[in-house]
DNA sequence: TAAGTGTTGTTATAAAAAAAACAACAGGGA
DNA sequence: TCCCTGTTGTTTTTTTTATAACAACACTTA
């Protein structure tokens, strides 16, 4: 076994998102890599889980499906194959999510139509993960226009895709990655120009997205920092991003031109 | 507002599932609850999470893309609405459920063709989901027959639905719930004996079902008490219930048959 | 057969970690 | 000056981890 520690580690952190006790990951790795059922004795020995320890863990885990118990003296335990088990888990989670969502949606519903308020607000946004999900948000309710300023290489051919289907009339200024083609659509127009604005140019994780020239995404990040984004429907950010797109698209010169 | 407290708690207990602490929950809930941004101050008054624990809080909702921070002076925070909020948790336990799966089938196959092992020892498996599921992996594998022992009510439809398309040849003793039709298959022939034995014919969960002459699942369970299985593919356990079976098919008289 | 030893399963207790709860301080604005 | 805001530190509570102890059972040996 070539199993070190660090994978070992890993995989307790997955495990734990999914509810898992340090304990309870740990004997349940360790009843996957033995060959056939397990003592108790043996589980400890192999898991370095206190033997004490060893039995109300494992009663916990064939709760939750994750190891099946023979009631032998010794008692035999065997885990369940990983697809199985971590299925078993998720459905369980699923089902929370959806009552969770259920219960929620009913205290905000309440609140939807009396509360447009607050476009005058700057929201920051925090974590790629978080920034791509607003960005998806934002993408799929678009009404009219998308002028974007962003690097290519990060969010290019997302936008094709995501706005290819809708007939979006969009102008991205964006850098050349090289003299690769890009994917466009019809109504999409990509501005190069001579010399990109300088996150742009250096290619960090950066963009300005215009939607329907009333909501405007700002994202910054380098390459090696938690990008944050701004984002807001007030008149000042918007005008102000507004101009900052046309400024770039005016007077930086436009290289190449892509329809 | 009639939000009472059992709600509120139900709805946490959702949430802990999804990696929420208590007042995570709660300062997320009493978000959906108002009318529009909040400050810190108003949230704790709401929310009943003490005013200076909030700030750590909320940051880490931010985190988890459950709130979006306005940095003005006092700070503003919003809820992310429940559908795109809840999702966005899900995706990340989602990643880690399927990067713990890839890493546990991992060790766990360095086994599977080593460790055929323990035909002889006897499994049990507690609770109804884990038992169902249990059922449905064995009748997903199933190769060849299927005799069964069962209330129509619990298992009957889901048995017909699963094997039908496999063309299963299986023969089911049941109950007659009432005089009501059977849903079948060609190949798949019900017998209802005048005298059903007993947990059958009370109408408990229970049920024996015999996979392929080799394996059995053994369903005992009363409608009020959580139920358990035996699962075994010991000889002597399938010889026990193969001839229990057989015993029940030949001596208590069929009643009814129906193909 | 009885005694000794080792194993198994269970429960209780102590220690550590995480979450909840509370206290205090500094800075800013009215 | 007072109040609010944001932050940090400390204490308390809860949960998890780690350890200790006991009873019962099984096996071996004299």
């Amino acid at each position: 076994m070539s199993q070190n520690s660090e994978d070992i580690s890993a995989i307790r952190e997955y495990l734990k998102s999914l509810g898992l006790t340090k304990y309870e990951a740990l004997v349940y790795i360790a009843l996957l890599r033995v060959d056939g059922p397990s003592a108790a004795t043996e589980i400890h020995e192999i898991s370095g889980v206190p033997r004490a320890s060893v039995y109300p863990v494992l009663d916990r885990l064939a709760q939750k499906n994750l190891v099946n118990i023979s009631n032998t003296t010794p008692k035999q335990f065997r885990a369940t194959p990983p697809d199985e088990g971590i299925t078993s888990l998720m459905k369980g989670i699923e089902k929370d999510a959806e009552l969770s969502k259920e219960a929620l949606n009913k205290i905000y519903q309440k609140k939807t139509e009396t509360g447009r308020g607050n476009q005058e607000l700057i929201w920051s946004i925090s974590g790629m993960e978080n920034i791509l999900n607003k960005l998806s948000d934002l993408t799929s309710d678009i009404e009219s226009d998308l002028r974007a300023l962003c690097n290519w290489q990060f969010f290019g051919p997302y936008i094709a895709d995501t706005l290819e289907e809708k007939k979006i009339k969009a102008v991205i200024i964006t850098n050349s990655p090289d003299n690769s083609v890009f994917q466009t659509y019809e109504g999409m127009e990509i501005l190069i120009p001579e010399h990109p604005p300088e996150p742009i140019g250096k290619g960090d994780i950066s963009g300005v997205f215009i939607i329907d020239s009333k909501r405007v995404l700002v994202i910054m990040g380098t390459t090696d920092l938690t990008p944050t984004a701004l984002y807001s429907e007030s008149p000042g950010f918007v005008r102000f991003f507004n101009s900052y797109w046309e400024f770039i698209q005016t007077h930086l010169g436009v290289h190449h031109r892509q329809e």
